[in-house]
DNA sequence: CAACCGTGGTC
DNA sequence: TGACCAAGGTT
């Protein structure tokens, strides 16, 4: 008889009933019902799905995995389709490395593990764009092997049942040993998507939801009045502000000048308008050689877009050109090839403003 | 190892 | 409105 309430075996059983009751639904996800029934998830639909979801919300997540896994069913498919439409689907995502190492990745499966995910932590960690929690992800849920998962939400989540207060990453190591200390034999699949369940509706990052959390109890912070401020981080660095030019060219036969940007970098890979280099200070308008020789008007306003580092404020120019136009950089795509939606946000941004 | 890498929602 | 946040990985 297990009475102690810090016990690990009673810890995870509690959460467990409470995944088998309140477990989310999503698309890639096989319920706890059908799960105890045997049914064992696709491991193709898991991985890409965890890679969506790498620092990606679920909801923004759900319509780009039914395009994709209607589109390309097995990784077979995917790792068969031509990098443009994959980096196409893509956009809008965010962090376009991903979707570049998705397509190395389900290439690499066909091609090195005859069309299936290795069901082992060191040999998924092997694997591009699949690093320590997206491994760890994979082999629980898809295999129901022991990996321990440490992702925001667990991370959070052990912070306050644990009163940890060093600061993140800091603390990773630490939080990492408390959620390893926590992860079944049993089920383990189940149990790492019911912390992160746990994570993302009832211990959330502010006014979390002590009163119905099934670890109301043995949760060290709610019993020091610590939760809400948990897990402390290290503050971050403040954005510069950044400027940049971009040329938007129309043929008269409706097609547009586009340019595929490089691999590397910022938005590498992903289809965009020629411009300048975005600067951080000084010039408000950064000169830049337009891409062809036309009369270039500058379109009135401005697009505002923040990535992850810096904030941008990009001015648009746009001209009409003649069939025949022989362009320095850049390609001109037909109207019938070219969708706004290709296109990554801030492009996308450029290109409403010009319209 | 700290910097780099997107975007949309929330308060 | 701006800062924070989200099932992180790579270099």
């Amino acid at each position: 008889m297990r009475d102690n309430a810090n016990d690990p075996l009673v810890l995870s059983d509690a959460i467990l009933a409470w995944y088998d009751v309140h477990a989310r639904n999503m698309p890639w996800r096989v319920p706890p019902q059908n799960r105890r029934a045997g049914q064992m998830p696709d491991p193709y639909r898991i991985w890409l799905s965890e890679v969506m979801l790498q620092q990606t919300t679920v909801a923004t997540v759900k319509s780009y995995f039914e395009k994709f896994t209607t589109r390309w069913p097995t990784v077979r498919d995917l790792a068969a389709a031509k990098d443009a439409d994959v980096m196409a689907e893509w956009a809008g995502l965010g962090y376009y490395a991903r979707a570049r190492n998705l397509l190395k990745c389900a290439r690499t499966v066909v091609q090195d593990y005859g069309g299936a995910f290795p069901a082992d932590h060191a040999e998924l960690l092997k694997l591009p764009g699949i690093g320590p929690y997206t491994a760890a992800a994979i082999a629980s849920i898809a295999f129901d092997l022991r990996q321990t998962v440490l992702d925001g939400n667990v991370e959070r989540v052990m912070a306050r049942l644990h009163d940890v207060h060093v600061p993140l990453p800091a603390s990773k190591p630490i939080l990492m040993e408390k959620a390893d200390a926590l992860t079944p034999a049993d089920r383990p699949g189940d149990y790492a998507q019911a912390v992160m369940d746990l994570g993302a509706t009832i211990c959330t990052p502010k006014s979390p939801a002590c009163g119905i959390c099934p670890w109301r109890d043995p949760c060290t912070a709610r019993a020091e009045g610590t939760a809400a401020g948990l897990p402390k981080k290290t503050p971050k660095k403040a954005k510069p502000t950044r400027h940049g030019t971009v040329f938007l060219a129309r043929r008269a036969d409706g097609a547009w000048l586009l340019e595929t940007r490089p691999d590397k970098g910022l938005l590498g890979g992903m289809l965009g308008w020629p411009g300048s280099d975005w600067i951080d200070v000084g010039h408000p308008l950064p000169e830049a050689p337009p891409p062809c020789a036309a009369e270039w008007q500058l379109i009135d306003g401005e697009v505002r877009h923040t990535f992850t580092h810096f904030h941008l404020i990009l001015h648009v120019f746009r001209a009409q050109v003649a069939i025949g136009t022989k362009p320095e950089t850049g390609e001109f795509r037909d109207a019938a090839e070219f969708k706004p939606t290709d296109l990554p946000t801030v492009m996308r941004k450029a290109f409403d403003l010009a319209r």
